[in-house]
DNA sequence: ATGATGATTTGATAATCATCAAAATATCAA
DNA sequence: TTGATATTTTGATGATTATCAAATCATCAT
């Protein structure tokens, strides 16, 4: 996993919530959109991102594209959250 | 907690580079801006980021300024990271 | 008060990013 | 193949960000 893509996708607000849109399931590119108050060409270069990060799945079906969660990175990216935040027990204050 | 922030403030490899130098205890300044190929000012200014996500701590030490780890904040992160993440078990798949 | 040291702030610049409008691509249906 | 629909890609623009050099601020020691 990239860090770097996966924070930086992360990082941004309309992202986050295609994120909490995808929690109760897939849904077209489309679908997404209706819920931003921005053109279809922004929003493609959002799912771009989020998929760059792994974040997301996308499968085409006709002609219409369905994107889904992809839960399998979340543990990655928790584990990333802990080791940056995990004090070392040895080694002690600054003095 | 401001996610925005939060996560923006994660977003950057030396911010994060940052937060694991002070995994192992506090640090001034100096010390952190050692470990950079940057100026102090550019230090500077990340540090301002962190502070704002309320990442890390600043306390004055003399002529020096001494930054720690806030830990309490990772909590914070984390949940918000599951609730990201957390699938909503009721209502269907797309159709 | 003066100088030295550690750190931040300011102003400028280049790089990155979000956004739009328009053009291009892919699929379906007639 | 032509047209319609769904989506992405491209090129341009304004906003944000990372960085530097120089200036400023705060503290300490003389």
């Amino acid at each position: 996993m990239r860090a770097q893509e996966v924070f930086k996708a992360i990082s941004d607000p309309s992202r986050r919530k295609v994120l909490k849109l995808l929690r109760r399931g897939s849904k077209t590119a489309g679908e997404l959109a209706e819920a931003f108050d921005m053109t279809k060409g922004s929003m493609s270069h959002h799912f771009n991102v989020l998929k760059a990060a792994d974040l997301v799945r996308r499968e085409r079906r006709g002609q219409q594209i369905v994107y889904s969660l992809n839960t399998t990175v979340f543990e990655d990216v928790a584990s990333l959250l802990a080791d940056l935040f995990r004090v070392d027990k040895r080694n002690g204050e600054h003095r």
